[in-house]
DNA sequence: TCCGAGTGATACACTTATGTCTCATTCGAG
DNA sequence: CTCGAATGAGACATAAGTGTATCACTCGGA
């Protein structure tokens, strides 16, 4: 129950910020007066989507980042883990909770990405002269876009970090 | 007045989709009477809006192509012409039109970029084995990329479109 | 079987956004 | 200066979303 809720409201919320509560109960297939019960305000909705999905990411990255060697293959194994994360990502990206621990736990991803950047950096994975924050936004993006086209139908999702991998390192020019 | 609507609406629907005719004439600095006598219903306003962004992206891709002799050279320039546009840029990707005319002429652009793509791959600039969607996706990313990291400070404007162009062909690796 | 928690449906009050209308004011052309 | 068009302010009706409350129903356990 509350998970179908749960459910339904990052499927909808992912791709509309402003979907509205009836929606998201009829997505879930319960009443609205049900939704309420669980989550008595929108707001408390909106910060379970934002736990749910950040529990669900941080789980990724913990465990692409725990029997990992290399920053290099860190990279990749968190790419590979959350890339099918898509929508949950995209939702993390758009929504500011104003609940100090959700703030508290996004500042940590994003200095956990900074300390990942540093490390490519020092391994000479990546060029020394790139910005952190251009490469962190890169990053960004080739999750996204590479959920995106694996959702479109345009790429198989084995392919998927392999193909944000490379273009991430190499570009998309002639090699 | 009539341009002061738009701007503002350019302004706060970029960051906003929601943005509410309220807020748009208090930033334009008009009633929301006089608002509504220039574009009666909202979606009056935001055709106009897509339209305007439509005209001014496709300027600036129409330069970029006019005298340049290569694809390569046609991409650095719109990139070059298109980053400065960032929010309209990023408007139009998420507002679907359902006039017949804006739905057109944003298929129009979306194959002027289908052709450059191939373009640039018979000049052997893009490998050949990215698919098209693929880098029309990430060429969108680095455009959106590019003008974020400037509004925010990071990165000089006069860099933006060489730091893309280069990141877009070559990646973030250490070469 | 009976009871109670959980559910769906529904009604209600409240808020916000939208679109229409009116009226007094302003500002510029003639 | 005078007239008229355009504007700003505000009232009004309507619609949609939100949060609360109530009521009847169902289903599982005692």
């Amino acid at each position: 129950m509350r998970q179908a809720i749960l459910d339904a409201a990052i499927e909808l919320l992912a791709r509309n910020r402003g979907a509205s509560l009836s929606e998201i109960a009829a997505r879930a297939g319960v009443g609205r007066a049900s939704l309420h019960r669980h989550f008595p305000l929108r707001s408390d909705l909106v910060a379970a989507v934002v736990r749910q999905c950040m529990d669900e990411t941080e789980a990724a990255t913990a465990a692409a980042t725990r029997d990992a060697g290399s920053a290099r293959e860190t990279l990749w194994r968190m790419l590979e883990a959350v890339i099918p994360l898509g929508d949950r990502y995209h939702f993390l990206a758009g929504v500011v909770s104003n609940e100090a621990e959700l703030r508290a736990r996004h500042e940590a991803e994003m200095e956990w990405l900074a300390r990942l950047i540093d490390d490519l950096k020092s391994e000479g994975v990546l060029a020394a002269n790139v910005p952190r924050t251009w490469a962190a936004a890169h990053i960004d993006a080739q999750i996204w876009i590479a959920w995106t086209e694996v959702a479109a139908g345009h790429l198989a999702p084995a392919h998927a970090a392999d193909l944000a991998f490379r273009t991430l390192l190499e570009g998309l020019g002639r090699r």
